[in-house]
DNA sequence: TCATGTGTTTACAACACTGTAAACAAGGTT
DNA sequence: AACCTTGTTTACAGTGTTGTAAACACATGA
């Protein structure tokens, strides 16, 4: 006896896809079996191969979505803080920083990403470093744009490490995991670093003079 | 016919280390079968599972070598840093970059805590931040511990994701590969930001006035 | 020379996981 | 009402991986 079908097929990825993710976060990439999958969507295995044709094609699909989605959060946070009045820019660059560092999607994206699917990463960072040159523009006017690709690779590479260890990292740095924090107070820091930086004075391109 | 004996127990321990090592440089963490292992250096695999107990038993001893020395080689790369001139200054910042990012101890030591390996973090942590605040006192007599803390969370989160999706990211945000390219110089360039660190203005530790 | 210890090997057991094959169920279409 | 399409299931095959058991080889010491 099959149970209920559900309406389209795309109903049935999406609620796979689902379980996917969920079960990506809590344990990685290298953990996800096909099977868990089947389990916690309420199907049995050969389905979602019907569906994704493989365990990599399940891998790829989610990957792409979940990189969209994570792309849409943090541009989104970034257009707020596009229009953001000076005195909140802080509280708007912190909450882009939560944003990106939260999210299960992110965490999801990078832990795909580190099993080898497939996904349009060029793409979502050109839109990611294209809305924080435009912030960087917005206060001051004359800032080069391959230093905003550099802060922009400085932030990402130190959000892959927080997915990836960040929990370990901290706790032997001695930051506390409590809300409001020190790690709370460590996002607060550094997004007053990062909008610091569009005032300064950064090393020139080269390094050399 | 048992094939040629190691002359200690360590001597094939240290072989197998090795072995599993390099593989796990290669394939990461997820990807280290004992068995490759075992060809890698020579031998049959159960003769791992006599030496270390278990698969875990293995990975638990790489990653406590594999933390060791990645944390003296840092170290000793921060050490150079602390009795260099001011004009060199860059250059050996550069160095103690260079050497967190580039050894295949560092990488190793990710993918091994990644995979749930347990070594003393704490340790060695505690030994880079000591020295790093040595570093920047030598600068700026007046800077912050805790600002210290949070430069080097801050450095040691974007060199862990620099080790795991550091080849994808850069390439994404059109950081080009080759030696002396555009990823030498944005090490260069973090060098220099956070030199510069020590001597402007950081945010204040609760980031409210 | 014989005995003992241990590094090492071959053969095997047990298990988990992916992917296949065939049949079943339920909807829409003619 | 019969048919076709497709979402879904059960049963199974195949493969790869860890860990075990027992035998073997080589060194050292009595």
């Amino acid at each position: 006896m099959a149970k209920k079908n559900h309406d389209s097929p795309e109903a049935a990825r999406d609620a796979i896809l689902d379980a996917a993710e969920a079960i990506v976060v809590e344990v990685g990439p290298a953990g996800l079996r096909i099977s868990a999958v089947a389990k916690r969507a309420g199907m049995a295995h050969p389905n979602i191969i019907h569906h994704f044709g493989s365990r990599d094609g399940l891998l790829n699909a989610l990957a792409e979505r979940v990189g969209e989605r994570a792309t849409e959060r943090i541009t989104q946070a970034i257009s707020s803080a596009l229009s953001a009045d000076s005195d909140q820019l802080v509280d708007a660059m912190a909450k882009v920083l939560d944003t990106a560092y939260q999210g299960d999607e992110g965490r999801a994206a990078v832990w795909l990403h580190l099993s080898g699917a497939e996904s349009s990463l060029k793409d979502n960072m050109d839109k990611i470093v294209d809305l924080s040159h435009q912030l960087r523009k917005n206060i001051e006017p004359t800032v080069e744009r391959e230093n905003t690709s550099r802060i922009v690779l400085l932030v990402t590479l130190a959000l892959v490490g927080e997915v990836v260890s960040g929990e370990a990292i901290k706790a032997a740095l001695g930051f506390e995991k409590s809300p409001d924090g020190s790690r709370a107070q460590f996002r607060r820091w550094l997004a007053q670093l990062l909008l610091q930086l569009s005032d300064s004075e950064l090393p020139k391109g080269s390094g050399k003079p």
